[in-house]
DNA sequence: TCATTATTTTGGTATTTAGCGAAATAACAA
DNA sequence: TTGTTATTTCGCTAAATACCAAAATAATGA
């Protein structure tokens, strides 16, 4: 789960997980809309698939990514715990924040 | 806001909030409760402070942290975004994500 | 098999970050 | 003013990160 804010926090990493909220997408395709190479972004790629922020298929060369809505989900519940009560029983475990 | 993400991805940062969450607290405080010196914690609560994330207080030497919920909440919304419906006019600009 | 297309890995450099100890600053009391 | 306590800034090193170009891998069709 720490991954994830790490995943979150590069602005390229951000721009790729907008795109994919509107439709999957190639690689290729995401690297058309960006400015970075395809091998800087298979590096971000990497990243997020650690995150299990996406999930991919492929389908001949062709690998397509996709948001993985359940980890977004994930990391909502956790921004709302920093907001909730301030009950010591209710909190989540540090190695989890 | 990106700031906002970039200040989460650490883990020293991350226990520092969940800290606040429960209660205000002076940096010699955190300090105790954490395994860095007071010189890398100023660097950390200067990160926090840039995103927004924390807000201060003096009284006398002492000056005591607490968690800007605001922005915790801003953060909130902008998550939800990544998930919502995929309709491309409810989504937020490419700069704020 | 050979060529083509899509993607990833490798090797390299430059920038950023986290961390420390020591010095500096700030507020205040004696 | 001098000393004390709390916090930050400075100077530094080590590790992590982003980026690119070139080489390597993978899948498929001719």
């Amino acid at each position: 789960m720490a991954d994830v804010f790490h995943a979150l926090s590069s602005p390229v990493r951000r721009q790729i997980l907008k795109m994919l909220k509107a439709r999957d997408m190639t690689a290729g395709e995401i690297a058309d809309r960006l400015s970075v190479t395809k091998s800087t972004l298979s590096g971000h790629f990497n990243v997020l698939k650690a995150a299990d922020l996406v999930v991919t298929s492929r389908d001949g060369t062709t690998i397509t990514y996709s948001l993985n809505t359940s980890v977004v989900e994930d990391v909502l519940t956790l921004m709302v715990g920093l907001l909730g009560n301030s009950d010591e029983k209710d909190m989540p475990d540090a190695d989890k924040i």
